[in-house]
DNA sequence: ATTTTTAGTCAACACTTGTACACTGAATTT
DNA sequence: AAATTCAGTGTACAAGTGTTGACTAAAAAT
């Protein structure tokens, strides 16, 4: 890659981090401004469109660069399959949220726009449950505890976990934001 | 009820009515302003003021109401329990359905605004979804099926069949908006 | 060495936003 | 009948918005 390419793409990324951070900030990407991005990326807010042609476009990118890393997540957690039966479900739920303590951004933004304004990145991330659940269901179907159910009711039970599992991932997240909103807030008052 | 009183709960009432009626248009709540908001009840912006302090109390308002119309639901789903045993998952998901067809625009707000923008508005909801699974868990605990069943069991269990209905949920209204979309978009054809 | 390309800058625009303040007039209270 | 309350109006302002077009300078292509 050129010079000039290796720098744009770093101003891409910077402007990717932006949205994600504001995003997750106590507000939802519909509700970030083109000009706010660019702010925090660094920028003036024209260059913005030397990278996207507006805020879906990046929001719809965010929603990509964000599934890919939830990808390495899910074979990670597939590794996990090879030991004795009963932990095995302990040991998936424990890694599941250290993943998310890894990076909650990409969770928070994912659950959060899942159903927020954007259409394009609604869509975008329609499509990505739709394969973690897919994925799920194909590899539940290789354990031998599930051998004898039916595809499709191996289908609804992994729709059933990945909704969960989303649920759980969000609560989890607020969770510990609240101590880190009191220690702000005590930090405000001196 | 005094007529100066009345006309204020009339608009007031208009006022959540935009409100949802603006949230649930393809965008978040978040996203809407205090004057968009005026402008579709027919008032005046300064005149929100006299109802609402700022649009996050508006918002938690329209939770409020919201919730009240949803456990009208419960109820009447409720009442099919005394149905013979097989067909009664049946009517009741049926029953969910038509619910959902009956007032989309509650539902959509209720799951929309879930982990959406507003603090406050996600605070409210977070409590509304507690009940529903707390309430839901209790009602599971009378059924034969469930008697032997332990109560934290039960909770999860309740916890698993809300997110799934409210994925669900939001998976069937956005199903007809595509015709809906389709058929607006034949129309500016012309 | 010269020309072309292009990420980022700067200034300017037409709008929308939340909110303050003084005002009106009908419903209510005195 | 007179005084008071108050939902709704109209004007105004500072601040933020998306997007335009012309410009700069460094990298890439010729």
């Amino acid at each position: 890659m050129s010079l000039r390419d290796e720098r744009k793409q770093q101003s891409r990324q910077a402007l990717m981090n932006a949205a994600l951070a504001l995003s997750t900030a106590g507000r939802s990407f519909s509700t970030i401004s083109l000009r706010e991005v660019a702010r925090e990326a660094g920028l003036v807010p024209t260059a913005f469109y030397r990278h996207f042609q507006d805020m879906e476009e990046l929001g719809s990118d965010v929603v990509d660069q964000v599934s890919i890393s939830l990808h390495h997540l899910l074979r990670s957690l597939r590794e996990g399959y090879g030991l004795e039966a009963p932990s095995k479900t302990e040991v998936s739920i424990e890694r599941f949220f250290r993943a998310i303590d890894a990076e909650p951004l990409n969770w928070e933004f994912l659950i959060g726009e899942r159903w927020g304004g954007s259409t394009a990145v609604r869509n975008a991330i329609g499509r990505e449950v739709r394969f973690f659940i897919d994925d799920l269901s194909q590899d539940l179907h290789k354990l031998p505890a599930f051998q004898n159910i039916a595809i499709d009711d191996l289908q609804i039970m992994a729709e059933i976990l990945i909704n969960l599992a989303l649920s759980w991932a969000m609560t989890w997240i607020n969770l510990p934001m609240l101590s880190t909103l009191h220690r702000l807030s005590n930090n405000n008052a001196n």
